[in-house]
DNA sequence: ACCTGAACACCGTTCAAGT
DNA sequence: ACCTGAACACCGTTCAAGT
């Protein structure tokens, strides 16, 4: 046996993680293993070690598809929007990043359960896509508050992010076990709404 | 082989659970599997099924052990504060959580790993343990803005736990593998000014 | 009643062997 | 060069057998 050559690397590469991503609209990325995985592709776990190094590092290239698509998806849903409000693009990035959890949520989780695993270095390419979503973030801030400094900016910036982050982390559990009677959509808006206005009366 | 009787079922179950929070003071709790610590306490991995009937009711009863533990630790934190405002004690508690994030963060993760793993249905003592967190915030919230309709109350509570929560791991994250000029604690503080200060001024 | 060791069906990874 | 199957060292769980 031997000698496959039905795909290119890249073309392997790509019909792997296509098949992770379908697999993980419907089920937690825990019931998907590198030998399953493999059968479903048609090819031998040792292939896919060969491919990607580890089956770690091919779920890494999984979160960075998924990092992407994020950033795709603000980036769209900001076009439309050259005219607004600083506040109102703001919220649109959260609004955009909730949305994209709350349709995603196996998907969406796959890309932190994967960073808690181990203290491995996290992959600087993984980590450059993450301070990207911030880097939309900041630039906004400034415009807002044109005298505040640098440190504060940075802490704003980082003070809505991981709140943001939070609620749709209590989002997608809500979806998944314990529905809950208030929309995770009112909270970001809570959040948009008296933080950063109260920050931006401070900082103007 | 059998009978050995050196502890009573409760007396190992404290065994395990004391032993795996010693674990995760210094490593990741995938580092530990059923067999390595029912090696570490000198049983069969098969005594330990019978005891907590699986490994995944285990490590339920250790998230169930922290959160008892991190609510001692914010109701001790809450004691000294009898006559402080409701804005302080709510920042108190919240300080308390990020701290014990901070100085525990395996055990921290521990619990909110645990319920990523799948969809089972949450235990409802384990849910208990967490609105009971919840339900420290909520009244205070309520003397704060006597006139916020309940649902209001909720969103707020929501809001700000989420937040706390999403702020408490970038802190964790950081710790273990970036670390950042901005510490968590001046997050908290922000955030807590800002939301909340806007948000009663909103609702009073 | 309590505990164990062997067995079962998995897992990620390595690597000699095949084309 | 590319791919595989067997082997390796694990995993959680079950359960007949031992005391």
């Amino acid at each position: 046996m031997a000698r496959r050559k039905d795909h290119t690397p890249v073309q392997l590469t790509q019909l792997t993680i296509d098949t992770v991503i379908e697999f993980i609209q419907h089920r937690s990325i825990s019931q998907l293993s590198l030998r399953s995985l493999a059968k479903l592709i048609g090819y031998s776990p040792g292939t896919l070690i060969n491919l990607f190094k580890s089956y770690n590092y091919l779920l890494l290239a999984v979160s960075g598809y998924t990092l992407g698509q994020i950033n795709q998806q603000i980036t769209a849903d900001l076009d439309g929007l050259s005219n607004s409000s600083e506040q109102d693009k703001i919220l649109t990035i959260a609004k955009s990043y909730l949305q994209f959890a709350s349709e995603h949520p196996w998907q969406w989780r796959q890309v932190f359960e994967h960073r808690l695993e181990d203290n491995q270095i996290i992959n600087s390419e993984h980590q450059q896509k993450i301070d990207g979503l911030f880097a939309k973030v900041e630039p906004l801030l400034l415009a807002l508050a044109p005298n505040a400094d640098s440190n504060e900016l940075v802490r704003c910036c980082r003070t809505l992010w991981a709140s943001v982050h939070g609620i749709c982390i209590i989002s997608v559990e809500d979806k998944l076990f314990a529905p809950s009677q208030i929309s995770s959509e009112s909270l970001i808006e809570s959040l948009i709404n008296h933080y950063l206005t109260n920050w931006i009366s401070h900082h103007r």
